[in-house]
DNA sequence: ATTATCTATAGATCTATAGATAATGC
DNA sequence: ATTATCTATAGATCTATAGATAATGC
């Protein structure tokens, strides 16, 4: 067996990996292959011994960023003693930080818009996660899902039109009213 | 003078027109020059002696578009007899119709994350008719500017993500969360 | 006669493939 | 010896340009 035992599945992590950081900073269709590649450290050739087509990479990068979203709000959550946690989670959310650091951040103010003229596989794909991501949400912020559903949109509205925005003043001016508004959601629906 | 006076300024009118309908339904990126010509009616070498280049038309279809939907939301609000008129155009713009409608829909939740990536001269554009949104949005509500910002993230929130989901039934509920939200921020905040 | 539009094309870039090359376990 | 990766390239498509053509007012 030539090549250390695991070593390509080693490597598919990685392009997963350079991918999800890229089509966040990017977009889908602005990243070529080539481009993800290189991130991962490899040429463009090989990377249809890997996948399929372009579309199956994306489907598992979407669903490795949500993953990694989730468990990165439950670390944050998990730094808060008191409850309600979510309100910590709330403020990571819509910061300045998490707004600026594209190439980490949530997937859907990012690309849901190129999501929904995604192939039905992807798309399902971002349905489940974003189920998983409601779940998490109501779950730590006490709320019935549907209106888990309401904050969330708001949380990813909020953050949407702060990064479009040029003003910087402005920008954050958007972070702060979701902020607070996601805040007396969380208050008024607590069960 | 060859041509009927004003023929060129009705023909970019006309440009500008394709481009904000393609735009809306799939994305900048996706849609190509000859594209929108043709959707004008017309091929594509003539385009850059109507523009200097793709990102003019881009700053001037999204000004175009959102203009476009402030008069139709406006229309919408005064059908309504008894205030407050924001519920009818909150209805609106959660609606299924308005979800699926995507060439004539608003701009915000089909192109914000493309925006957000765009030359500072489009995001300025962008901005300067964010800015009437709200102001339009608040001044409808009778709440202030920030708490208008929250309401108009909630509704771009929750139309992206209804958008960005396979499943039909799911889909609905991201609206009816998002009416329902959006309808009580307005009562609490009322002025 | 004048000018808007069309045809043709350059140069860049994208997805995907084929066959050559390089790297490691036996 | 085997297999992952690299080089080279095909075919499609995109933005932008140059020069030919077609359409109308004088």
């Amino acid at each position: 067996m030539p090549y250390p035992k695991g070593h390509k599945i080693k490597v598919r992590g990685k392009i997963v990996e350079s991918a999800a950081r890229a089509f966040r900073t990017n977009g889908i269709q602005e990243v070529s292959v080539p481009f993800i590649m290189k991130g991962a450290g490899l040429t463009h050739g090989g990377f249809y011994s890997h996948f399929d087509n372009k579309e199956q990479l994306v489907a598992e990068a979407c669903e490795y960023a949500i993953s990694d979203t989730i468990t990165l709000l439950q670390n944050v959550a998990d730094q808060e003693e008191q409850n309600p946690k979510i309100n910590k989670v709330i403020d990571y959310y819509l910061s300045p930080y998490h707004r600026d650091q594209t190439e980490m951040s949530c997937i859907f103010p990012a690309l849901s818009s190129e999501i929904s003229r995604s192939s039905e596989e992807v798309r399902q794909v971002f349905t489940h996660e974003l189920e998983r991501m409601i779940a998490f949400i109501s779950n730590l912020a006490e709320i019935d899902v549907s209106s888990g559903r309401a904050l969330f949109s708001t949380m990813v509205g909020s953050l949407v039109l702060a990064r479009s925005v040029s003003d910087p003043e402005l920008s954050d001016s958007f972070l702060s009213a979701g902020r607070q508004q996601a805040k007396e959601m969380v208050k008024r629906n607590d069960m």
